[in-house]
DNA sequence: AAATATACTGAACACGTGTTCAGTTTTGAG
DNA sequence: CTCAAAACTGAACACGTGTTCAGTATATTT
């Protein structure tokens, strides 16, 4: 049999993996399914990943890894527009990964994705909070503790995600806008002009 | 040894999977742990739950309506505060009963649990529809398409669980308070009487 | 061609699971 | 007391898991 090396195989496990993580979860992934569908036989998965936590933390790092990649960029464009393309973002990753995403919030406390999951949530938080500060200077926004803000804000997308997932907003884009038009109602929180910027009605 | 009978067999068998789903999970809480706990033999078990995943679907209906009984009352309350209520019982609720809710968030796709799952939703974001209609009658909130906003609300509010099982909020009622305040925010958007009740900002 | 390093194999192991069921104990009515 | 109905037991079964490792095949160097 033709053989791939050492960089080739990695890839053809991993590839392996996220598919069947994806398709069946943490526990119904087993090691012989990874090494049937990569292809290669079961010692050989151990000969690159320790154990299956290992390789599921590895898949899960590159996962985060791409979102923050996709969503970094944002950092340079208009608030409004850097906003609507996180949500934007958010939305269509959980459609496109649908099976994966899901698979994430199942495992969402595996003891070995904390400290990854972590810095994944403070650097998101963190850009949400820069987005809201430039619109704050820019005078699109009104006054607010943008770190707090930014906390719920991120929540509420991810909130926003499980919604994707129970297939309650719809799979096509147009049904996603559609169902997103009362989050302008969400939005106008954020808007000046409109309004004063005092504390507002804090205690209801 | 003395016997429990029927009906007290059923409960304790409840309590103690209750316990156990909550500490370890649907995976790692096995039939034997849950007859330990309970007091009583393996086979037992099977006497009154013909399988785990029945033993753990009773558990959840019992959830749900824990939860339905608690929050239903809100509907005959003034608007605000039937608002404020909900965010408080979804709160206190992740706050209280972590790592139960903790679980219920892993097996979010147990098969079984969907049906119910859709019911508890529906009923809900039915409760909140009628919250916001009936804030618009009294004219405290400005006109909106209900449905579909308390949609949207239902599902930020789920994400502020999660921010809560996060430990993002901190754990007594004073923190969390403290990190909701940023949700007037999202209130205001709510609020009629600080601009006119159009499109708003659709295309954003 | 020989020797060494690299890549790979898959049977075997130890363990834990959900579930069953033949058998035992307790209960309480006649 | 008698005895059947109800409650309960736990060893045994079949299966599936993550992981190991002695051994084999291919590639690379000498």
């Amino acid at each position: 049999m033709k053989r791939r090396g050492s960089a080739g195989s990695r890839k053809c496990i991993l590839e392996a993996a996220e598919q069947l993580f994806a398709e069946t979860g943490y526990a119904d992934t087993t090691i012989r399914k990874v090494a049937v569908r990569a292809g290669l036989s079961v010692g050989t998965i151990y000969l690159y990943y320790g154990n299956k936590e290992e390789l599921y933390s590895e898949l899960f790092r590159r996962q985060l890894e791409g979102f923050s990649a996709m969503t970094e960029p944002l950092r340079e464009k208009e608030p409004l527009v850097a906003l609507s393309g996180l949500i934007d973002s958010y939305l269509d990753y959980a459609v496109k990964r649908a099976k994966l995403v899901s698979m994430q919030m199942k495992e969402h406390d595996l003891e070995i994705k904390k400290p990854l999951k972590k810095a994944f949530f403070d650097s998101q938080k963190k850009l949400i909070a820069d987005i809201l500060e430039k619109g704050i200077r820019k005078k699109v926004f009104r006054k607010m503790d943008c770190r707090a803000t930014a906390s719920v804000l991120f929540y509420c997308l991810r909130g926003m995600i499980l919604a994707q997932l129970s297939g309650d907003l719809g799979d096509d884009a147009q049904g996603r806008l559609e169902a997103w038009k009362p989050c302008d109602l969400f939005l106008r929180g954020l808007l000046r002009d409109r309004r004063g910027h005092g504390e507002g009605c804090t205690k209801l």
